[in-house]
DNA sequence: TCAATTATTTATCAGATGATAAATAACAGC
DNA sequence: GCTGTTATTTATCATCTGATAAATAATTGA
């Protein structure tokens, strides 16, 4: 291949409907973006679309349009509901209940371009992590604490609300499962090849810490003190 | 302050001899890097040196050979091999050696600048995280893992081959310490104030999986069959 | 089929940016 | 104090890069 002729080939100009040309360049930018960082230059991204570069600010004004819209694609929504019912379904048992969330998270959420715009976000300061790590808390890690409660058979957060040991012995399980997919995206370095086992490995492993956290500094549960 | 004069202010221009101002600009490239990442601008950074942007490139020939120099600084010769003493010293239980080791690993290695650093290495596509991964493997993983083995009363690294599963263990116990100071350098979250209770907690709670693995799958020692 | 609309491209600007060359001034040795 | 050496700066280049304006061609509607 030559140095490069944009278009210049013989290929007939291609013309996208608006909504089709933007979700193509949102798309485009996501891989872009995630594969070289935000510092990427706004004529490589429009390479690879083959398209030009002006093309790019009919859509976005500016590049920094394009970047906010990015994190919004990725961070924004991607978070679905029904995973919390996946963890609260007390019918099964937490281990299970777990491995089931990590599944479905690291599926549909820790991605390649997801883990490493998060990582690029953080480094450039951008306040998208402490907002998600806010999300993760209130909706993960809490709900995973009360639950371990329940599988120690210890009292509620309502009797005694939850400590900051036991939302990093959450931390723990979450940590772990992330780390794996730095390590595959970030670092890229050879990693277990089957991810449920490894998920449930790793469940297996870090649950037991947070059950003994609960049970050592919570305790049983206590008939309810009138 | 007005837009900035570089130096044209009255003061007396200042004059190193090469080795100090070469350790200036390393140590000044150290920082100014692990903040905006490896696309900042020599302008800036000789502005934050208080030197002209061309003095850089008498020191080094090229930007890029400036980066390769705080790769080097920062991640060559920062191991120390006491540390690898304080994992295997059976003298004192297993939990101790690991907090001591995780206390001066933290303070020494796990600073702002070489989490970030490391950080944005990976990102770029740098090997050198693979390499340090290795390194970390062969002298902080494997050692912990035989140590595990010791503590839990199971047959040594010559009767049964460290496992996969084992290693896994061993990178929870990292990954958690590691995932501290990632969440307080790149993503700014509050963390712990207390970083030694958070190490020895941490310790606590990841090392009973790594046992329990050793336990569940390596099994009491049996003696040696002839 | 023809004209109006508009998605897209080509041409281009202005400022940024890595790097070089020439000028300047601090220091060392005599 | 004078002179040679060299650490440092000023001036400048060539290229890159985000962004804009004008030209072009695909599509739509009558």
């Amino acid at each position: 291949m030559a140095p490069m002729t944009k278009t210049a080939d013989g290929a007939k100009r291609q013309r996208f409907s608006p909504a089709e040309r933007e979700r193509l360049i949102v798309d485009g930018a996501i891989q872009f973006f995630a594969e070289v960082g935000f510092a990427g230059q706004t004529r490589e991204l429009a390479l690879r679309l083959s398209i030009s570069q002006p093309l790019l600010y009919r859509y976005f004004p500016t590049k920094q349009d394009l970047i906010e819209r990015v994190y919004d694609e990725v961070f924004i929504g991607r978070w679905k509901n029904e995973w919390e019912l996946l963890i609260t379904d007390r019918a099964t048992p937490l281990r299970e209940r777990l491995i089931g969330f990590y599944e479905a998270y690291a599926s549909e959420a820790l991605t390649y371009e997801w883990i490493r715009i998060y990582m690029f976000a953080g480094l450039s300061g951008e306040d998208i992590n402490k907002r998600y790590i806010e999300l993760l808390e209130q909706r993960l890690l809490i709900p995973v604490c009360t639950e371990v409660r329940a599988a120690a058979g210890a009292p509620g957060p309502d009797a005694v609300p939850i400590s900051e040991l036991e939302i990093e012995a959450a931390w723990n399980i979450h940590a772990a499962i992330f780390y794996y997919f730095v390590r595959k995206f970030i670092y890229r370095t050879p990693v277990a090849p089957d991810l449920s086992t490894y998920i449930s490995d790793t469940v297996d492993r870090t649950l037991d810490g947070a059950l003994s956290v609960t049970r050592e500094t919570v305790g049983k549960a206590k008939p309810r003190a009138a």
